[in-house]
DNA sequence: GTCGTTGCAAAGCATTTGCAAGACT
DNA sequence: AGTCTTGCAAATGCTTTGCAACGAC
């Protein structure tokens, strides 16, 4: 589904809903559609505030945030450091994440075998599966290079003394 | 490992930190292990107030749940709802976490194959995995129940009218 | 006009922190 | 005496909300 497309969905929910495209929720949609990584209402407040366009405050960010959830434009996540985490649903099926504990970026991962062991864990406890949120966490290839490199610099250091 | 063990074991990382073992944290400590279910800060902190004992504030509880997780007595999670929910490690080895979206409640499952998974998920990617988090919501067997007979009665009366 | 919208400021929550008073060794 | 602790209240940080002004049909 391109933008576009999904553009007019929007507009249709928002209809359903008798509620309007308003120049500040489209310039919302539109930032949090043309970012293809994860981000916080608190930055999506700061873009909103930095570039170029018509005003929109901290509430109605939240508040079309929230909206956007609701209609399944977007999905949140807490990333595991008190505030949620947004993503949107442009061709993105369903997927896990991989949060890097150095530099905060999270990876996209899926795995139809762990969903299946999922199904099956739930169909023996009698629990009725909705929804599910794996997250894994530790250190990105990037960052785990450099923690690697510091140690061992660190175990040079220590013997060299 | 019995409860008095542990206790011992929280005595030793107290004094290894040079802390000290008041009747504060001693309440906290004993209380949080006396339950088998998930508890919140808040809710340890209306149970101090209630139940009778010395006097803990809530500035004592939050910081003495922080060093309980510090040093691996007990771990957080965060089920959902904007609060941290807590469990002792008493021979409870890793697990996972169902959370119903009816009652709250929070039951316990493990799969070795999923753990594996996970891992070769993180070879692909190379990323160095160092503790993961997976939640499962729906409803437990109880809540999805109540929910199937609820559905068939608005059914009922839907069709009747 | 009538709704729905927005911005603002205030409120809400869970959690953290500065600080002076208190306790234990 | 010297630390480590505690309780309190204030501060934080994210998120929500009440409300009056505003805007589109």
């Amino acid at each position: 589904m391109k933008q576009t497309e999904i553009r007019t969905a929007f507009e249709a929910f928002l209809k359903r809903r008798s509620l309007k495209l308003t120049s500040q929720r489209r310039r919302i949609f539109d930032r949090a559609f043309d970012t293809h990584e994860h981000f916080s209402a608190e930055e999506l407040v700061r873009w909103m505030a930095d570039e170029p366009g018509p005003r929109v405050s901290r509430a109605t960010v939240y508040r079309t945030l929230g909206l956007l959830v609701e209609g399944e434009f977007m999905r949140s996540l807490d990333a595991g450091r008190g505030e949620l985490v947004y993503e949107h649903i442009l061709g993105h099926r369903h997927h896990d994440h991989m949060v890097c504990l150095g530099c905060g970026k999270i990876e996209e991962f899926h795995d139809d075998r762990i969903e299946e062991l999922q199904l099956a864990a739930c169909e023996k406890k009698g629990f009725e599966l909705v929804d599910h949120d794996l997250r894994l966490l530790g250190y990105c290839r990037n960052c785990s290079k450099t923690r690697a490199s510091e140690r061992k610099n660190e175990a040079a250091r220590t013997t060299t003394r």
